[in-house]
DNA sequence: ATTTACTGAGTGACTATTCAGTCTATTGGT
DNA sequence: ACCAATAGACTGAATAGTCACTCAGTAAAT
């Protein structure tokens, strides 16, 4: 692992551990067993740590959802595949979510870090167009479905990961009903 | 309105506006219009307001929502009144709503406090119990399909308000049919 | 030998909180 | 009705402390 990547994860855990507020970056440095300087380095300043650590998370994130993207026609299939796949994410990843979760809507995110990650989902736009076409969803703009069922799925795994509460195959199955039933026609 | 309750206030827009840290207390006072002294008068610390105003929010929410509670024995219209509800409060409440994103899972936010706001929304625990019981609802426990129909609905009008798209009634409509549908067997 | 990475004590700015004193409202005695 | 007397609300300058960020110097790499 760079220290650049080192800096990111002691931000992102320190953050989920304690609050922005009380993570100076003295701990920082500590956390990630680096000089205060070497931060300094590599980043401009604190916001810029936490742009940093939105950009990693959505770019990774991106990655595993659309592994597959471009080999299924089927629109159902390739709904379920995406959400399959981020709710793995998720589980995985449940201090990386959380973080999504706290600073998605919060004025420390630069609107220029917004519209490049936003950019990377467009396939679920994409694939959004495509089932209207077919008449196979609700009327209802694009980027409103994708964001009703991102956001429920999202933030049902988040309640069960604090609930403690195993995610089984089965839960997910349901899940994954619950989010393509709440699109389709 | 109160002073306390003008510091709440005050608090809350300079929070969504700038972000917290960089909102000192001395500009919660001037933007309140009272002396910092009586901002300590009134809470003991900057995360004693933060609790505040989460529970002022919540508060106000659930006395919104649960306004009709009780004289409807039909579960899918309670669910209907219900969400409606939710989605006018939203719609007319951006910055609280706002507020309530960023801050629902920040470690600021006192287990205590948490306990006492969701203890207000036991209602939606009833309807959903009420709902399995008359096999009307999918096989999942109540309290996760409050969740995922709370977020799925909270953050679509999030979207909306944030895309400068109005909510019309139609719209508003297709929302509810979308929740519905997703719990529904 | 030169560039580049790294370090952390030190600096300056900022900010949460205190508290001594002022203002305002309420009470009760005349 | 007026006037103390008391209590409580209110204030912001001063304090004490924290923390973001710098930079002069050291270590490592090329």
């Amino acid at each position: 692992m760079t220290k650049a990547e080192r800096i990111l994860k002691a931000t992102l855990q320190l953050i989920i551990e304690r609050g922005l507020e009380r993570t100076p970056m003295s701990k920082i440095a500590d956390r990630a067993e680096v000089g205060i300087g070497t931060v300094y380095k590599y980043f401009k300043n604190k916001e810029d740590i936490i742009n940093g650590i939105y950009v990693m998370i959505k770019e990774e994130e991106a990655e595993i959802v659309f592994v597959n993207n471009g080999f299924n026609p089927d629109v159902k299939e390739t709904f379920m595949d995406y959400y399959a796949r981020m709710i793995d994410y998720f589980i995985l990843n449940p201090l990386k979510f959380n973080f999504i979760s706290q600073y998605a809507f919060s004025p420390i995110i630069k609107a220029s870090t917004q519209q490049k990650t936003m950019a990377q989902f467009y396939h679920f736009d994409d694939l959004y167009k495509k089932g209207l076409k077919e008449n196979i969803f609700k009327d209802i703009k694009a980027e409103h479905m994708t964001f009703f069922v991102f956001t429920a799925v999202a933030y049902w795994i988040k309640a069960a990961n604090e609930l403690d509460i195993k995610i089984d195959d089965n839960y997910k199955e349901v899940l994954l009903q619950m989010a393509w039933d709440a699109v389709k026609k």
